[in-house]
DNA sequence: CTGAAAGCGCTTACAG
DNA sequence: CTGAAAGCGCTTACAG
C-alpha cells in the first residue's frame, strides 16, 4: 500500500513536505506542492485516516445516530446530512439504537464515540440528563435534529406551530369536531413532539371557540399500524369527529386505511391531515403540514461542519425550519 | 482521555498485558485479566480505533455503499447489514454515489476505502470492469447484494424466477394480455435486474402459449413516477392489457395511481403486481413477489464478517434468497 | 504468564 | 521553504 514515504521518495522531498503540500498547509513552494500533488495522484496515494488521526486526534468522520435503523424521517435526515458531510470530506458513521440498551450505552459511551468521530449528529432522540451530560463530557461538537435539548444546538421545526397549521386548516374548512391522534402513553422520556403538536391543536380549537373534548384525543406512535389502532379507538368512542389531525403522515395513512375499511369515506365523511409530507403522501392525496426534513439534515450537518472547522465551541443555537400546509384531497369542507 | 497507559498504571501491569487482557488474547492469567477488565470498566477505557488500527491495519469498520442515499430497498439492506455488523462490533461507514462522478471515484479509490474500512458491502450497483478490478486490488473482502458480479461474492434473489412467479400468478388468474413495466433505456451499464425479471415473464408467457407482444413492454426505472409514466405510455398504445407486471412495488404503486386517475379500476379492469413487498405495499393491497431484503442485508453482512474473521479469501460464493408470491387485492381473475 | 521495545504511518513543533 | 526527529496510542514479536 502506498504510504507517505513512497511519495516522499519519489518526489525527492521529506515526508514532512509531502504532508504539508497535500494538506494545503502554508510554507511549501508552489513548484514543490505541484510536484508532490502530481506524484501523489499518480501513485493514488491517500493518507491513512488512522495514521493521520493519531497525532491530531481527528478522525475525519462524523457519527450520525438515530433511534431506529429506518423510517422515512430518519433516512431523510441522514440523506441531507450525508450530502453536506460528504462535500466537506467527512465520512459518515451510522449508529442506531434498535438493539436498545446495548447500543444506547455504546453510543453514549463518551470514550468510544470520541475516539471514533469528530462530531455527532443525533436525530430526534429523547435524551435523559445523564446522556446529555455524557454528550458534553465528550468534548466534541454535537448537533441534534428534532427536539430542543438544553445546552445542545439543534435544528427543529416549531411543533406547536405545526399543530396550529394543521388544526387551522381543518377549522377553516368548517370542522369543529376534530380529533387528535398522537402521543405515546409508554413514552416516559417526555419526547415532546406529539405533546407540542397537540398544544397547537388545543390552542387553535379554543380560539375558534371550541372546548377540546378529551374523548377526541387518542394515542398513536409514529407508524401506520398506530394509525389503524387510533381509528379503531376513535370509532369505539361515543363521539365521532368530522376530521382528524394525525401526528404524522404515517399515522394519517393508517387512519385513512382503517376508515375506508370501515366504510367511512375520506374526505366526504372524514377529513384527515398529517405531518411531514412523506415521500408517498401525495399518492394518498394526503393533506399535510410539510417539513423539509432533508434540509434539516443539511442545516444540521452544515452547522456541525462549521463548528468542526472553527474549533470554537460556540453558544448552543437553535435553528427553526419553517413548515408549510399542503392541502390535497384527504381534507374537505365539513358536510352540513 | 483515558489511554492504555492509564489502565496499565492503575493495574500495575504493562500496557502489553492490558492490550492482551482486554482483547481476550491467550497468555494472561485469569486474575490479571479480571483485574484489568475491572479497571478498564471503571475508567471507561476503550482502545482508540485509530491507534489500534495503525499496527494491525484493521479499522474495525465496514463500508456500506449504495447507489443512492435513500429508497426503500437500500435502507432495508442497510438495516439488516447494520444489525449483524453491530453485533460483531463493526462500525458502519456509509457511502452513496449520488453526487455521481466524484463519489464514485472516491468509493472506488482503492486506497481510500482500503484505509478506512476492513470490508465492503456494495448494494445493487452496476459495476464496470475497471471497478471490479479496483475492488479486487483493494484486497479487502467484498460482498455485493443484488446482482451477480464475476469474481465477487453476492447475496441475491433469482430475478428470472421473480419474473416467473409474478407472471404465473397473472396467467393463473386467466390473464393473457399482460404488460411488463421495467427496464431503463438509459442504463448502459447493463444492470440486469429488469432484463432478468422480464426474461421470466417472457418464459411463462410462452409456456402458456402466448406470444409476447413488444407493445406490451414499457420502460420504467424503480420509482413511483416511472410507474405513472409507464401507465401513460401503455394507455397511449393501441393494445390495452388486462394485467401488468411491474418491476418493483414502487412502479406498481405509480401504475395503480395513474390507472385510477384514468378511471380504470384496479383490479376489476386491470390487475397489477409488483416486486419487493415494500413496507407500505399492504396499504395499497398490492400483490407482489416478496423478497426479504433485510435478510439479504443480514446474510451479506454475516458472510462478510466470516471472511473478515477467518482472514482467508474464500472462493466467491453466491447466496440466493427465496422469493414468495403474496396475492392481495390488486390482482384478480380476468373478466370474461 | 509478563514486560521492554520496536514499529505502524502519519503530523508538528523545532531548527535551519 | 524544507527536513530531522519526536510523538500520537496502540499491537506484537521477542525475551525471559
Amino acid at each position: 500500500m502506498t504510504g507517505i514515504v513512497d511519495v516522499a521518495a519519489r518526489a525527492g522531498v521529506s515526508v514532512a513536505t509531502v504532508s504539508r503540500a497535500l494538506r494545503g498547509l502554508p510554507g511549501v513552494s508552489a513548484t514543490t506542492r505541484q510536484l508532490v500533488q502530481d506524484i501523489a495522484a499518480e501513485l493514488g496515494y491517500v493518507a491513512s485516516p488512522s495514521a493521520a488521526g493519531l497525532p491530531t486526534g481527528r478522525t475525519g468522520a462524523v457519527a450520525v445516530v438515530s433511534p431506529v435503523a429506518r423510517g422515512w424521517y430518519f433516512t431523510a435526515v441522514l440523506e441531507g446530512a450525508q450530502e453536506v458531510l460528504a462535500q466537506h470530506g467527512y465520512d459518515v458513521l451510522r449508529y442506531d439504537l434498535s438493539e436498545v440498551e446495548t447500543n444506547r450505552r455504546k453510543v453514549f459511551d463518551t470514550q468510544l464515540l470520541r475516539k471514533r468521530a469528530d462530531g455527532l449528529l443525533i436525530m430526534s432522540l429523547p435524551l435523559d440528563t445523564d446522556e446529555v451530560a455524557a454528550l458534553h463530557a465528550m468534548h466534541r461538537p454535537v448537533m441534534v435534529v428534532g427536539p430542543i435539548v438544553p445546552g445542545i444546538s439543534s435544528v427543529r421545526v416549531d411543533d406547536v406551530e405545526v399543530g396550529r397549521q394543521a388544526t387551522r386548516h381543518l377549522v377553516e374548512l368548517g370542522h369543529r369536531v376534530i380529533a387528535f391522534a398522537g402521543g405515546d402513553p409508554d413514552d416516559h422520556l417526555g419526547f415532546p413532539v406529539s405533546p407540542e403538536r397537540r398544544l397547537g391543536y388545543l390552542e387553535v380549537l379554543r380560539s375558534a371557540g371550541v372546548e377540546p373534548d378529551p374523548r377526541l384525543s387518542v394515542p398513536a406512535k409514529f407508524t401506520v399500524e398506530a394509525g389503524i389502532a387510533a381509528y379503531a379507538e376513535l370509532a369505539a368512542r361515543d363521539v365521532m369527529p368530522t376530521a382528524v389531525f394525525a401526528v404524522s403522515d404515517e399515522v394519517a395513512m393508517g387512519i385513512i386505511y382503517a376508515a375506508r375499511q370501515d366504510g367511512v369515506r375520506v374526505p366526504e365523511d372524514l377529513s384527515v391531515i398529517g405531518v411531514d409530507d412523506h415521500d408517498l403522501s401525495w399518492l394518498f392525496g394526503l393533506s399535510t403540514v410539510a417539513q423539509d426534513v432533508r434540509e434539516e439534515g443539511r442545516l444540521a450537518a452544515a452547522a456541525l461542519v462549521d463548528r468542526l472547522r472553527s474549533g470554537v465551541d460556540t453558544e448552543p443555537s437553535v435553528i427553526t425550519v419553517a413548515t408549510k400546509l399542503i392541502a390535497r384531497t384527504s381534507t374537505a369542507a365539513v358536510r352540513t
